[in-house]
RNA sequence: GCCGGAGUGGCGGAAUGGCAGACGCAGCAGACUCAAAAUCUGCCGAGGUUUAUCCCUUGUGCCGGUUCGAGUCCGGCCUCCGGCACCA
């Protein structure tokens, strides 16, 4: 009988055919029950899924089916990121436009998707370089231009020589290129930014209030990234001007002990300085000499720190002491003020700093037991300590010390207490072609002008030489350039660099809501029914990128009156990766595992089922071809089992340890699937299939077989779905609820009872299991074995656990 | 340097403060077979003692502590992984 055989590829399409044909995944806001969001971040459509995407999507597709069979309403819904650099790399390299290399892939890549048996609801799908979803995009952006919430600006900026584009702070992972590896130098361009600072302290806040189901480990991340820190302003006039050097210290309490000022090679005050005072010449070498210090050179310290005097003083606003102004490599233009007032006494760069050039140090803070010495001292003293030799302050706990300094200032408008961020605003521009058109239109007149609305999307024009070379391929296409100015209508010029797309994925988990909605980017209606998102699922590495973008759009879209809700997701799982021979699978490394390859073989069920056993979701997971095989050979012993009872009758024989079975088992399968841990789920689905084994073929009955096909149904969805019909039920598996089970019948009439002397398990009893816990303890002391383990000695205690154990303590 | 997380058999991994090692992989032995594969059964941390399938000791990175009882809680280290890092 061939039908005995399971064969995963004719019942895997069989099944996908009938879940598309039957649109069992689409979703119907009007339909009853509770709803549940579940969403896993999008995939950049680079042309072959690989096993990361197998394991995070498989992950999804069992919370997504476990809760479709408890009759939730869930969307579900897939699509593809799609602008990004290896689509223009394909195109310079094979000419192939990016266009066709994206939806060619998209198309390849949905299809395998469908081939894992994955629950979305494909109605919904799209893609982020459809223009009818960028076109909401570029409205957001102008929306957020009108309000001054995006501006452009020239900085110093990471630049990527291989890219050929500038990279956000979230893209620069160890000094390098979160794509490609190279090394990012620094470059002063002018640059769009999103005013996301604006939001840091709501970003900050609401991490605490409102990311309860989030990690803790992302959440962290996230704080760090934000660096929020207390400190205070201060103004230091400068000799012989009206101008002041504004500083930001967290160390106001060591004012008095300032003996030089450190700016920052940018800071605009460096120049005039050196102009003024006849010290071009050093300046200017120095400018040239720290310009060149990249982001690597930085992280990695390799490079030594120097500074140079420009001429200038400037006066401590408390004491008047006149002290040298120095411009120094170690102070960054981007946090603060880019100026710092050095205390070599009390802050070990300052004292480096004053060592290397002879400056003096000064002691206002001493410690309790230990008296410093500027002379003799061989590092800065950074701990606590009493103020000393800071006049009316002299004799206060520095710790007091920072706020009445701060008082102080602020009661002389000499400065007072402030909060610097360590996050910056978002450098949204790139000088590439496949991404989301920045609708802005540059007029001489008018200056930057959005594209008004009813003129958008602004499309992407096809006709485009991709040469890798010259700046924004755009500013080559002249009737994309040319227009005229929406404001004056005067000749114009076109923006033409295009949105990081990073853009894309910070919205569209709102669009999901309402695919295909045309009166603006989100319908509120619907926006209200699905969001926030109940469960996301993704990798860590997007922890203070994605994850933090995202979570700012909600709250501009929010405060541009799109909708009204704070943050996208309550939930979020990081799940780990995929490796192989110790190492992340890479083509470089040749330890790839192909998808497509392990379908053909075992079919999907198998490789999802091996994929959510191997680990915990939240952990990596090591890939091992034998532990295929295990799965593999597991769903062989399920087919056979319920293919050798396709014919029992529903009559219930059920034993009552074979209830016990079925309850415990539905139990555990429950309860671990809910908090995400699969791998135990199977464990015990294993644990039941072996027990059913074991008790024979002829004991089991109706009631067993179907309770296992539908506990596999969610983690083997194909096979599940062919032995529910062979076992005659008409409708798809899918309509069928999930299985419940009775705490009353998981309890047995006997227990066994661990019986422990000093600690030590000594003797098991079988006790029926409403004993009294004196008799429990009272058969455990007249126990043979205990007693000649408690050598004639008198029990000084005993410990009785219900049900559990009894501890003698001698 | 600072902040997280982790450390359990040959391997992946289980264990609300209560029998450490569930389940699986690999391995060993056996059954079936002419044989192999598949399948099924048993064993499977280390050491000792018996070799009857009994039993004892020891064992969750290291050192202490709390507890009748610690893989689990507390303190101090070590190692690995991740994040941040001249942030004033």
């Amino acid at each position: 009988m061939t039908d005995k055989i399971y064969n995963a590829k004719d019942i895997e399409s069989k099944w996908q055919n009938r879940w598309e044909e039957t649109h069992a995944f689409k979703v119907d806001e009007k339909a009853k029950g509770e709803k549940y969001y579940l969403l896993e971040m999008l995939p950049y459509p680079s042309g072959r899924i690989h096993m990361g995407h197998v394991r995070n999507y498989t992950i999804g597709d069992v919370a997504a089916r476990y809760r479709m069979m408890r009759g939730v309403k869930v969307l579900h819904p897939m699509g593809w990121d799609a602008f990004g650099m290896p689509a223009e790399n394909a195109a310079i390299q094979r000419k192939v436009h990016p266009a066709d290399w994206t939806y060619k892939n998209i198309d390849y890549m949905r299809g395998q998707m469908k081939r894992l048996g994955f629950s979305y609801d494909w109605e919904r799908e799209f893609a982020t370089c459809d223009s009818s979803y960028y076109k909401w995009e570029q409205l957001i952006f102008t929306r957020m231009f009108e309000k001054g919430w995006v501006y452009k600006k020239t900085s110093q900026i990471n630049w990527c020589p291989s890219c050929k584009t500038v990279l956000a702070n979230e893209q620069v992972s160890a000094g390098c290129c979160w794509r490609c590896d190279s090394g990012v130098e620094m470059k002063s361009m002018s640059q769009w930014y999103f005013r996301i600072t604006d939001y840091a302290e709501e970003l900050l806040i609401d991490i605490d209030d409102k990311l309860q189901g989030w990690p803790e480990r992302v959440k962290t991340m996230q704080r760090e990234w934000i660096g929020k820190s207390h400190g205070a302003n201060i103004d230091f006039p400068i000799e012989g001007s009206d101008q002041k050097i504004q500083i930001f210290t967290t160390r106001p309490d060591t004012l008095f002990g300032v003996t030089f000022m450190s700016l920052a090679w940018e800071h605009p005050l460096v120049k005039e300085f050196a102009k003024k005072n006849g010290k071009e010449k050093e300046v200017e070498a120095f400018i040239e000499k720290s310009s060149k210090i990249d982001h690597k050179a930085r992280l990695e310290d390799t490079y030594e720190k120097d500074g140079v005097f420009t001429g200038a003083y400037c006066l401590n606003p408390l004491t008047g002491d006149k002290v040298p102004v120095y411009a120094a490599n170690f102070v960054l233009m981007e946090y603060g003020t880019g100026a710092v007032m050095a205390v070599p006494g009390h802050d070990q760069r300052d004292f480096e700093f004053a060592k290397k050039y002879n400056l003096p140090i000064k002691i206002v803070i001493q410690p309790i037991d230990e008296a410093l010495d500027p002379s003799t001292m061989d590092g800065a003293w950074e701990g606590a300590g009493t103020m000393i030799n800071s006049g009316e302050f002299d004799g206060l706990k520095n710790k007091d010390g920072i706020k009445a300094v701060s008082e102080h200032l602020k009661k002389n408008k000499l400065g007072g207490s402030t909060v610097t961020y360590r996050l910056k605003d978002w450098c949204l521009s790139r000088q590439r072609y496949w991404g989301t058109p920045i609708p802005i239109i540059h007029c001489d007149k008018c200056g930057a002008v959005p594209v008004p609305e009813k003129e958008l999307p602004v499309e992407l024009p096809h006709d485009v030489e991709f040469t890798g070379v010259g700046g924004s391929p755009l500013s080559r296409v002249a009737s994309f350039v040319d227009t005229d100015c929406p404001k004056c209508g005067s000749a114009g010029k076109r923006e033409t660099d295009t949105m990081d797309t990073f853009v894309e994925s910070s919205w569209y988990m709102l669009r999901y809501a309402c695919p295909r909605y045309d009166k603006a980017p989100v319908d509120p209606k619907m926006m209200k029914y699905w969001l926030p998102i109940d469960q996301y699922i993704g990798g860590i590495e997007h922890a203070v990128g994605h994850l933090i973008y995202f979570r700012y759009f909600t709250k501009v879209m929010r405060d541009l009156g799109m909708h009204d809700l704070d943050e996208p997701c309550k939930n979020l799982m990081t799940q780990g990766m995929v490796y192989k021979d110790g190492a992340k699978m890479s083509k470089s490394k040749g330890n790839v595992v192909d998808p497509d390859d392990m379908i053909a073989k075992y079919g999907a069920d198998t490789m999802r089922l091996f994929s959510l056993f191997a680990a915990p979701p939240e952990k990596d997971l090591e890939w091992n071809d034998k532990g295929v095989e295990g799965s593999h050979r597991f769903l062989l012993r399920v087919w056979r089992l319920v293919m050798d009872h396709l014919d029992i009758d529903g009559e219930t024989k059920e034993s009552p340890e074979a209830a016990r079975w079925r309850n415990k088992t539905v139990k555990k399968v429950t309860e671990d699937i809910e908090r995400f841990h699969f791998n135990t789920a199977i464990a015990a689905v294993m644990e039941y299939v072996n027990y059913l084994y074991g008790v024979g073929v002829e004991k089991i009955d109706r009631l067993a077989v179907e309770t296992l096909v539908l506990l596999i149904s969610p983690l083997a969805p194909h096979a599940a779905e062919e032995l529910w019909e062979k076992l005659g039920n008409g409708e798809s598996i899918l309509g069928k609820s999930w299985p419940t089970f009775d705490e009353a019948m998981i309890a047995s009439d006997t227990l066994t009872i661990v019986v422990q002397v000093n600690g030590k398990v000594r003797e098991r009893l079988d006790i029926p299991a409403d004993m009294s816990d004196e008799d429990v303890k009272q058969s455990a002391l007249s126990n043979e074995r205990v007693i000649s383990f408690m050598e004639g000695k008198e029990p000084r205690k005993v410990i009785v656990i219900p049900k559990k154990l009894v501890n003698i303590v001698l």
